[in-house]
DNA sequence: CGAAAACTTGACCCAACTCAACGAACGTGG
DNA sequence: CCACGTTCGTTGAGTTGGGTCAAGTTTTCG
């Protein structure tokens, strides 16, 4: 299993963004018995109405996401999520799935027994600490989603979309230098902000038109990082981070 | 100190609707030390930017709510709470509060001291699994509040809202019989649900010429409860409640 | 009883949506 | 390695849901 003990050092690196962990919390967290498994592009991991699935999902390669669809069928995201993270703290202690996981890219996946976790967080409060701090901070970060939806323009929205997204990158290491890679089509970005993919095209051609942005394909980099976070009213106190990054002035 | 046993047991009641609690857990939880205070509308509870205050709050009598603003001075409200819930979970373990809390109306207020939650969290899973139930159970709520103010438009939208306020009012036992009274200017509707007070007031008239809603003043009734939920696209399923509630049914 | 806050209503406007067509990129199988 | 279907991105033209502004009217409350 050595190789699921290096699997898993990436949550442990992912958890202590938020929290402090000492070192036998970080060794009984790789501890933990994790199988490995792939999964192709728009896979579900959890299913709405569902109970969720007794192991609980690590992300070690790839993106996912959360989603809500209405009656009507439009959907919501709800969040987008990046290696290191795990995917099922939002139901850990829940007997019902209220919302869709799904695979945004292809997928490397850690898979931890439930039950493992739960008695980790009773045995051990650093880990309990660490894994609460964590499902609060996504529940924050869904907060000023709400905000971004609610009450801010097109513009600002995806600015601040694509600020957000920017910097949780960086914190994990994924990026290549210079920019990264949007792992998302213009139309799952719509279903993020409440906006149709139309007019992201649209709203992204004007950032790009005020040099706020250059793409390539789905490659952005951002030539005025610190004017995109003003226009985008983006402040990071929201992700709750640990060390306060320079991250937050990333030279792209 | 007996009123403020009698006080917690709000609480209690309120943490048994998403978890099961033992009696112990329950006395534990009542023998909390509590003080009472009194505020006035739109007093703040917590300030984002701040340290989270050191003591809890836990709604006694009156509603609150939380509340973000943007760069441009407009504003989100991110939820809305009743008598019995408790206002701090969402930021009882981080650093730096991320959203302001308001009372809604004059609100009467148990405060109990953050470490003595923590410490019960710690000596009593069962009082640390309710409360953890509490905080995913109030990010499930705006999960599907992004749902809500993303990708539904305004009649299902405010139909929604007040679907789920009856259901939780009704379940506290808040309610007059024959209806509820919101405590909600159409102002603050609009804040909630991303829309301005012009367009909620039409909104509510447009459902009350359909005959979904009946209004004196600020209480309003449902003559067709049923019809209103398909309307507003309603399924409980996001509240997870422990006892699947007869309330699903109300007759108004 | 009077002032302030909340609610209504009308006229007009615009940000974002819809529909539709086309071009570019990409994966797949022959 | 190319042909080709499919998904993704781009663009234009026209529409609309909800916003803005502004002027009453009602309710609340000191």
């Amino acid at each position: 299993m050595t190789t699921d003990r290096d699997a898993l050092a990436a949550l442990v690196t992912n958890l202590k963004t938020h929290a402090p962990l000492d070192r036998d919390d970080c060794e009984a967290i790789t501890a933990l018995p994790a199988t490995r498994r792939t999964m192709e592009p728009l896979s579900y991991l959890v299913r709405e109405g569902e109970p969720p699935p007794t192991h609980c999902s690590v992300l070690l390669g790839g993106f996912a996401f959360r989603q809500k669809l209405s009656g009507e069928g439009t959907r919501q995201i709800l969040s987008v999520h990046l290696p290191g993270e795990a995917l099922d703290f939002q139901l850990l202690f829940l007997d019902c799935a209220d919302h869709n996981v799904q695979a945004l890219t292809r997928v490397e996946l850690a898979n931890v027994p439930r039950a493992a976790i739960r008695q980790l967080m009773e045995e051990r409060p650093g880990v309990a600490r660490a894994v609460i701090n964590k499902m609060l901070v996504e529940a924050s970060i869904s907060r000023e989603w709400l905000l971004n939806v609610g009450r801010r323009d097109a513009r600002t929205r995806l600015a601040h979309f694509l600020c957000e997204f920017a910097l949780r990158v960086d914190l994990q290491g994924v990026k290549g230098n210079g920019g990264y890679e949007l792992p998302m089509t213009q139309e799952q970005i719509g279903d993020a902000l409440g906006l149709t993919s139309v007019h992201v095209n649209r709203t992204l051609r004007v950032l790009e038109g005020e040099g706020l942005l250059r793409r390539s394909g789905r490659k952005v980099v951002f030539p005025q990082w610190q004017e995109l976070r003003r226009v985008a009213d983006f402040s990071a106190l929201y992700l709750h981070l640990a060390n306060p990054p320079l991250a937050l002035q990333p030279v792209y």
